[in-house]
DNA sequence: AAAGAATTCAACCGCAATTCA
DNA sequence: CTGAATTGCGGTTGAATTCTT
């Protein structure tokens, strides 16, 4: 048994295509647009899948699509996006105009990876210094997964060091809550308490605006609901987050997709150690580089967590 | 010049996420 | 709400090209 086929692979070509079917798949395009994969074969008179005829418009007949070697700049920025976001090739293009994921994905294999690979490694003396991991992170080789998962909630803790009177008053609240867990409902906790985690959990914390304001500690808010609210004045206030730099590099949406929330993990990360909070470093690629070991994901849920 | 090795990159595949009926 | 259809993604393959001996 078994997921049926995309289509019927019987009497379909394969391999390179040909110039005659270039032709066929842009002028069909030009005329009706982009979408309706599986059925676009058909309707231009390909024999191809439609799988097929995706790919083959998505890296290669787009108009907008760059041609030529990948430039210095351009490497450096995909060594720092993959430093941060690993194997993501999508993301990583979509900050390369003109770039298309599988470039990146086969110019790293074969350029990139081989360059890192035959770098001699650092001395003890030159390695960079990476901050002190906070307590409760997770080991620094353990940094950012290189398999996308799937990211629809943001949860921010600051260190704990960094919020003692927080902690004291949410253990608080747990335990007050765990002793009247089956005779009340919670009725005061903000976010509001529809925003669950995956499994089915309650968010392990609480918390008012006025308590995100002054102490910068609140978790599990649905991320729709993030971006459509008023916290990134609370935010831009930290000087941690910058909502209009997320903006403009994403497509509007009511329901953020997985690539919006890891752009948006990626422009908070940005925005919130380049404000200068904990490092000096100079550039952007060693800020990001410090910052990485605060950042894991785990279970479809991204932890961000440093010196704020 | 020829043969084999190495490299490149377009295309394919399977799976997961998302959308639709 | 559910299952099917569709789309998108990352890993992998293999033909074409380039390099080395």
């Amino acid at each position: 048994m078994g997921r049926s086929p995309c289509c019927a692979k019987v009497g379909l070509n394969r391999g390179a295509w040909t110039a005659q079917e270039d032709r066929g798949l842009m002028d069909y395009i030009r005329a009706h647009g982009e979408g309706g994969w599986r059925n676009l074969p058909k309707k231009a008179g390909l024999k191809r899948c439609g799988k097929s005829c995706r790919l083959r418009w998505l890296n290669y007949l787009r108009p907008d699509i760059k041609r030529g070697n990948i430039t210095a700049d351009e490497e450096e920025l995909i060594i720092r996006l993959h430093k941060l976001l690993g194997n993501r090739w999508s993301l990583i293009a979509g900050r390369l105009p003109g770039r298309t994921d599988n470039e990146i994905k086969n110019y790293w294999n074969t350029i990139v990876s081989k360059k890192v690979k035959d770098q001699p490694k650092p001395s003890k003396e030159t390695r960079i210094m990476k901050p002190k991991v906070v307590a409760n992170s997770r080991p620094a080789t353990q940094v950012v997964r290189t398999k996308a998962l799937k990211c629809s909630r943001v949860l921010f803790l600051a260190p704990p060091q960094a919020r003692p009177q927080a902690m004291q008053q949410q253990q608080q609240q747990q335990q007050h809550h765990r002793a009247n867990a089956d005779t009340t409902t919670q009725t005061d906790a903000v976010p509001a308490a529809k925003n669950k985690n995956a499994d089915g959990k309650a968010p392990c914390l609480a918390g008012s605006e006025d308590h995100l304001a002054t102490d910068f500690d609140f978790s599990q808010m649905d991320l729709s609901e993030l971006l459509n609210s008023d916290l990134s004045d609370k935010f831009r206030g930290f000087g941690c987050c910058n909502y209009g730099s997320y903006n403009s590099t994403s497509s509007a949406s009511s329901s953020p997709s997985t690539e919006q929330a890891m752009m948006f993990s990626e422009e908070m990360v940005q925005s919130w150690n380049l404000s200068g909070c904990a490092h000096d470093q100079a550039n952007v690629g060693s800020n990001l580089q410090s910052l990485s070991p605060f950042l894991d994901c785990n279970k479809g849920e991204w932890l961000a967590s440093g010196i704020i």
